[in-house]
DNA sequence: TAAATAGTGTCTCTAAGACATTATGTG
DNA sequence: CACATAATGTCTTAGAGACACTATTTA
């Protein structure tokens, strides 16, 4: 049979619903916290859940999940990256729905603006406490979001996202050692961000009990991932959610 | 408005119709392949094409995946990843349509049985000489592929599913060096196989010209992912296509 | 001056790369 | 033996990690 634009019918398929979900990340009092929101309805009701909705016809994914986005905190500009497509058949029970994930950092100083906190239905949660029966088959999302977050710290300067726009060499390694499960050498930190030459001395130092701290700038010129951190033996499981 | 089983509405929200396309490689003559398929229809007739077909509404996103590799190859049973998911508006002209892409690795000695080549229009082509001008945004599919394969070859055993059950060391010598675009030590390349301890001797030689070849057998005990060939500086861009 | 925090220096050891050498087959 | 290809050995050097040390502030 041939077809062109006019004959070819385009409900021919059935059609399964598309949505965008996107795991928001920041730092709060040094911590990592990510977004999630309070279902109200069926399904899943009384459920926490990533932020998410359904795909406009004429917007791109990537556009989807920044207005997602801004519709849940209010920023733009910030990291956004895809992470996975979640297609099982029976994770909504509603009708077939296939959910491409994205991944957002939100820096550390941006935060305050956006979403209220107690008594909202959205809500920053910190990673290592936050609530673990997520509505659908939100777990397997969130964890394998945090399982790329760690992977792509140590290959990209990911880390700088977090980071206000003036930051302590010492505050840079506490997100890394937080993220990463692990105590750092601050020497060796010390050495290899300086080698790496990505980083911008400013005039300003911040006060504290002992010595005060020289405070950096990241160096966007630099490119945004041509520092390599620490190369692991075991990339455990950065490909396959799960 | 409250909701449940019986009274959601499903076709409330306009639905994209959703594609998975499998980006199929597998080594020819000691040369990297890549399967296409030739489009008889409108949209892009006569355009090469990534194999790949529409979503039934009862199976998974790997599922489909699997289904369309096997309908292509005949082939079960061999590696296959997700590699991103595409979603410009006007990326098909019939509809709006959403391609969730994979990658599947053949092995080099299955390839005769599945697939006949120069009549038909399922066809493999050498990666180097493939055409350029391809059907939809499949150019920007596969490039996004060929990047990540080369990524991924660098700290998985990825490289392994390439080869035949046995196979010598320096033809998986040969395979990085066609994958990566660089030539490799010999010597350095025997001492990093062999330490990392994921190959198991065979009983096997065989004849050439000169001294006869050892034959090795991949150990698939040792895990898939432990393997780290080699560390790179510049990642490039691994995590975004184009 | 003691305590607290910031920042530097140095030693060791591993592993990557360059390259030379030996091994084992054929005509 | 000459030639071809396979496989191993060795030397040097860069960089990661461990850890000791110095610097600058407040109480």
């Amino acid at each position: 049979m041939e077809e062109n634009a006019a004959t070819y019918n385009a409900s021919r398929y059935e059609r399964p619903s598309v949505t965008v979900d996107v795991v928001i990340f920041t730092l709060l009092n040094g911590e990592l916290h990510v977004l999630l929101v309070l279902r109200r309805r069926w399904p899943y009701e009384g459920y926490w859940a990533i932020p998410g909705g359904f795909i406009n016809m004429d917007e791109s994914l990537d556009q989807a999940a920044r207005r997602e986005l801004e519709e849940e905190t209010g920023v733009q500009d910030v990291y956004l990256e895809q992470l996975y497509t979640f297609g099982e058949p029976q994770r909504d029970p509603r009708t077939r729905v296939i959910s491409v994930a994205y991944i957002a950092i939100v820096p550390a100083d941006d935060h305050e603006l956006h979403v209220s906190d107690e008594s909202s239905d959205v809500r920053w949660f910190p990673v290592r406490t936050r609530p673990t029966q997520l509505a659908f088959d939100h777990d397997l999302i969130l964890n394998y979001a945090l399982s790329r977050l760690r992977s792509k710290l140590e290959y990209t300067t990911l880390a700088f996202q977090l980071l206000p726009e003036v930051f302590s060499i010492l505050e840079l390694k506490d997100i890394y050692e937080q993220i990463l499960g692990e105590k750092l050498d601050k020497g060796n930190f010390y050495r290899k961000i300086k080698e790496a030459g990505i980083l911008e001395e400013t005039s300003l130092l911040r006060e504290g009990r002992g010595r005060p701290t020289r405070l950096w700038r990241f160096r966007r010129d630099r490119g945004d991932k041509q520092f390599v951190f620490r190369w692991r033996e075991d990339r455990g499981s950065d490909d396959e959610p799960e």
